[in-house]
DNA sequence: AGCCTTTCGCTACAGGTCGTAGCGTAACTC
DNA sequence: GAGTTACGCTACGACCTGTAGCGAAAGGCT
C-alpha cells in the first residue's frame, strides 16, 4: 500500500502502523488547511509528529503520498441495489459526488491526475488505488440493470468492455467537471437530469420539464 | 487578456507586445519539456529572453501565466454545420480530444483547475478564457438541432440552461477523463459510442453492434 | 529639444522547500 | 547477545519564489 521499498524482511525493527496511519491523516488535514500547491513534506511531518526523513524512506514524493491518503476515502464507495437503473445510478452519482465535494479531494485529485501526465508509476498508481475502485461500481451497475432486463444482454465481449469504458468515464467526468471545472453544486435535480440523459438520451432529457 | 495592473496610461514607455506573444510562447515550449510541476518563471524567462521581472510585472504567478499560455490554443475550436446533431458532437468532440493529446494542454490543465479550486480569481479567469469559449459550441450545436428537428422546441428557459450546462459537462468532461484519467485513445470508435450515448440513450449504445 | 512617466534588463537578496547524508538510538529476529 | 532495520534529529546544498533597487530605454506632452 505504501512504501515502494518495502523489502518485507522478517529481520530487523518493523516499520511503525501507527506513523502510516498518522501520516496519511496529517497528510488529510494538511489538504484541508493548506490546499495542495501549498502542502509541504514538511509540514506533514510535524503534524504527524513524525520526522521528515521518516516520510521519504515510504513515499517518493508529494505525489504518491498524497494518493494514497486520498485513496482510501474511495472505500466508502457502494453500490446498493435499489431496483432500478436509473435509481442505482442516481445513488452512486451523489456518493461520488459528495466525496468530490470534500476539501481534502477537490484540491488534491486533479493535481495528482495533472502530474501522472508525465509520471507512468504515478498514473498506474492513481488507476490501481482510485480508479479501479470506481469502476467496478459501472461493472455491477450494468449486470444488475441487464438481469432486471433494462438493457440488452451481451454479445460481443469486446463491445460489452468498450461500453463499460465509455459509460464509466462519461458519469465519472461529468461529476469531475460539473463539481471542478464548471464549480456548480452536483444536487437531486442535477443528478436526474444526468440520470435521466443516459438512460433515455438527448431527447428525453429536454422534454423532462412535464 | 494579460495584466492585472495594466492601468492603461497613455504615458510612459509602451509594454513590448513581442514579449507578450515571446512570454506565452516560451511557456507553451516550457510545458512540452518540463511539464507543469517542473516548469519555473526563470526558466520561461530566459526562454523567452526577458528578464524575470518582467514577468512578474504581467502576472502574478505561474497559475495565470500559464492559463493565458494555453487559453489562445482554445481558439481553433469551432462547429461548422456537417447536417446532424451526430455529426455535429462528433467533430467538436474530436476537436477538442485533438487539444487535449497535445503536451501542453496535457498537463497544464487538470494542473490550473486543480489550483482553481483554492483560488477565485484564478477559477474566474479559466471560465472566462476557457471554459466559456467551449461553452458556445454546446449552445449552437442544440439550436441547430432544434432548427432541423432533431430536438424538441424550448420550453422553460430555466430548462434550457440548465440542460445545456447538462450537455457541457457531460461531453467535455468524458473526454477529459477518457483522455486524462483513464489514458486512452479518442478515437473514431469511441467518438461514435459517445454519440450514440447521447442521442439514444444507454439501450441504444449498446446495441451499437449490429 | 527637454521633461515626465513607465517599462526594461540586470543584480542581489531573504525566505522557503526539496531531498539527502550522517549520526546515535530504539525495536525486533534468530 | 549479535545482527538488522527503522527512527528522530540535525545539517546541508541546491533550487525556486517574489521583491527591491539601480541605470538605461522608449514613449507622450509642451
Amino acid at each position: 500500500m505504501c512504501s515502494r521499498t518495502s523489502r518485507n524482511s522478517r529481520t530487523g525493527r518493523p516499520r511503525s502502523i501507527e506513523a502510516d496511519t498518522a501520516i496519511l491523516e496529517a497528510t488529510r488535514a494538511a489538504l484541508v488547511d493548506l490546499g495542495w500547491s501549498k502542502l509541504t513534506m514538511g509540514d506533514v511531518a510535524g503534524r504527524a509528529g513524525v520526522a521528515k526523513t521518516t516520510l521519504y524512506r515510504r513515499w517518493a514524493n508529494k505525489n504518491e503520498l498524497v494518493v494514497d491518503a486520498v485513496a482510501v476515502l474511495f472505500d466508502e464507495l457502494e453500490l446498493p441495489d435499489l431496483g432500478s437503473l436509473r435509481a442505482d445510478i442516481e445513488h452512486v452519482v451523489l456518493q461520488f459526488a459528495a466525496l468530490l465535494e470534500r476539501p481534502e479531494t477537490k484540491t488534491a485529485l486533479m493535481a495528482v491526475v495533472a502530474e501522472s501526465t508525465r509520471d507512468a508509476p504515478l498514473r498506474e498508481r492513481i488507476r490501481a488505488s482510485i480508479v479501479d475502485r470506481q469502476k467496478r461500481l459501472v461493472l455491477d451497475g450494468r449486470r444488475r440493470a441487464q438481469q432486471r432486463g433494462e438493457l440488452p444482454s451481451d454479445r460481443d465481449p469486446t463491445t460489452v468492455e468498450a461500453t463499460d469504458d465509455l459509460i464509466f468515464d462519461v458519469i465519472a467526468g461529468a461529476v469531475v467537471h460539473r463539481a471542478l471545472v464548471s464549480a456548480e453544486p452536483v444536487d437531486g435535480q442535477w443528478v436526474a437530469r444526468l440520470s435521466a440523459l443516459l438512460v433515455g438520451g438527448l431527447g428525453a432529457v429536454a422534454t423532462l420539464g412535464e
